[in-house]
DNA sequence: CCCTCGTGTGAGAGCGCTTTCGCATGTTGA
DNA sequence: TCAACATGCGAAAGCGCTCTCACACGAGGG
């Protein structure tokens, strides 16, 4: 009763295209597939009813036949976020020019959520993945989807051990080239803005980080760059010049208590480096906020070139992440893999670029203050050492 | 030979687990997939075999059966812009929490790009679509997609006479209030920074849109609201005190130039409305590179409350809209229909606010400059009148 | 003139799943 | 004790497509 009825419940299937154009399912089917041999007269006839009835090739089938579904997925941490928004749109560009499409989905950094995400990209049949993954160890599960013929490219960050492609920035030389801006325009008494430590000293967790900063979380590589910097020039490293804040509430008040402890010391910082480009804007806030005269008696070196730092003035000089070439070249590496490319795993390091703007040359540098307050530092508190 | 001496050439089935469990591929399917009858006893059983073998079930084999994806697709225009990618969280956000994965797809504005776009949605069988139109009138593609039975929600804009739900702000009332507010404040020389006018009295141009400002471009809908609050305030509205960026380079160098050209006036405005984020952007840094004292001599009211408005010094009054509600809402209004709600199709107008801030209430208004401007201006330019 | 070959086409299997239908049980009420 | 029914399960169809295989046909070589 139901099932003779409706002849065309859905949409038009290649059955009645074929039907229509007086031929068989497979010879339409080839003519609108562009595989096989069909006549030249015959495809055109094919095509010209599929346009007539409104064909749409169903995907679905198609991906169930074929085994590929052109259609790739990307678990992001926040897609709201200005630095993935650039890599979402990097990576969709490059994938939909090849006819790929592209399933978005945000992890929150949330490890459940990416755990679950991931799932849900398995059982779309996603012929490739870009992840941004949460854990930077024990990942099983990715070992598993690996294991499974999928292929994964990592982005910003990279879990330890796992045989995927990466594409990241130099975290490590990054914040080491900013502080050593710093270092050049004279100061001595630089702040460190992270995210991510836990209790207890940073310095001694920052040279556990150090041992493979490539696979930790970005905000504790970049803090070693910082650290290495210090150490190179010579300069103390000071545990109450290093704020963090918690992973967790990472983007919300903890930072701003954090930066806040960092200003009210005696002798505060002369200079600040935020290590991502939320932590840079509650930098550039609290200084603002705290009486300190910007840039002049403190100043803030920020990652991310986010609209807001070339608007203010003076403007804040920045790490800028090629946010959108890394997506891009996430995508090419997994097309590359869905190609047949099954050489090793690659890290691609992606070029950082030091923004350099008035923050840190205008006016009188914070020289003059810096020298008094090395002055009292060096008293008040012994070089740490390593 | 190929056949079937690869038991398990890619990804466990159902057929798998239902053999390793020891029972038929319907019941461990019931068992799975938590429908039909079976027995506590074998549900469990069939589950533990599927954990145990890693079975994700083919969403593309589900789809095909059961007619549904559980998949939404999202044309915006751009992923990367702020007001889209906060859209695309809050759209996300309440689709994934009632399991519905979305593929996010640019139309650069680009009415073929949309239709490409529109396309590989329904050769995929999303079950519905959220969309930020590009065209805005003789959009029959879109009537087919409707017809066809998919679902759309608009958002951002809404094409004239499409029976689909939109998702909107009041752009009329929210440019009318700020331009109010501007008033309320002693300006009386008002500059309009908006896109998409084209060559021609752009006074006639607005009017036209007048007609029915809601199937407008956004920016065009705003400047008839400017031009309304000026015309209900009674103060003369003047051609050269409207700039337009093309909407072609919308974002680009033709916006600079529109400001500039405003700036420039022998008696620039005390007050520029931009009705854009990236407009808004542009507007500030040609007002803050003109030399004008900002913002005693030349404000600037924004659309959009990005970042920096509130990072720069004075901050910047703007209209905030709800772009994480209206993504929200419309995820709402899209799962409303596919659970059957066909009620006649809605057109939700969303609250947008005035964030009142320093660059139009601090120190000195521009009253005094606006008063002596208002005589020059009087004296140079005859009333616009309708 | 027959055999081979290239070309265009159709028949049919099968991708992994859901869902209907019917059958074999076990359970209940008269 | 037997009809009536609920319960759990298996067989099989079918979603829309691709792709292998075989077949029909005409052209060309021996």
């Amino acid at each position: 009763m139901r099932a003779h009825s409706q002849p065309t419940p859905g949409r038009p299937t290649i059955e009645n295209v074929a039907a229509a154009a007086g031929v068989s399912r497979a010879t339409a089917a080839r003519a609108l597939g562009g595989y096989g041999r069909v006549s030249d007269e015959t495809r055109s006839v094919v095509r010209k009813h599929a346009q007539a009835l409104g064909y749409q090739a169903n995907r679905l089938a198609q991906g169930m036949v074929t085994g590929r579904t052109l259609t790739l997925g990307f678990v992001s941490a926040d897609m709201a976020d200005a630095f993935f928004g650039q890599t979402m749109r990097g990576f969709t560009d490059i994938a939909r020019a090849q006819g790929y499409d592209v399933i978005i989905t945000n992890s929150e950094e949330d490890p459940r959520l990416e755990r679950r995400a991931v799932e849900t990209m398995l059982q779309r049949r996603v012929d490739g993945l870009l992840l941004a993954p949460t854990e930077l160890d024990k990942v099983r599960h990715l070992e598993a989807v690996l294991a499974s013929g999928l292929p994964i490219v990592q982005i910003d960050r990279s879990v330890r051990g796992l045989a995927a492609d990466a594409v990241l920035i130099d975290n490590v030389g990054a914040a080491r080239d900013a502080v050593n801006h710093l270092i050049e325009r004279g100061h001595e008494r630089i702040g460190l803005l992270t995210a991510g430590l836990a209790e207890g000293d940073p310095i001694a967790q920052l040279d556990a980080v150090a041992t493979d900063p490539v696979h930790a979380q970005t905000p504790l590589s970049r803090a070693v760059g910082y650290l290495s910097a210090l150490r190179s020039a010579g300069l103390p490293v000071e545990t109450r010049l290093i704020a963090s804040a918690s992973s967790a509430a990472r983007y919300a008040d903890r930072a701003e208590a954090a930066v806040a402890g960092l200003l009210a010391q005696p002798v505060p910082p002369t200079a600040i480096l935020a290590v991502d480009g939320a932590l840079t804007l509650c930098a550039f806030e609290a200084v603002q906020d705290s009486g300190l005269r910007f840039p002049d008696e403190c100043t803030v070196l920020g990652f991310d070139d986010l609209d807001w730092t070339r608007i203010v003035r003076p403007r804040v000089t920045v790490v800028a992440q090629p946010a959108y070439d890394i997506g891009a070249t996430a995508a090419r590496r997994l097309l590359a893999r869905l190609a047949g490319d099954n050489s090793p795993p690659q890290t691609l390091l992606l070029e950082t670029s030091l923004v350099v703007r008035e923050s840190t040359t205008s006016g009188t540098p914070a020289m003059r203050r810096g020298a008094s307050a090395k002055a009292r530092t060096r008293a008040a508190s012994a070089p740490a050492g390593r």
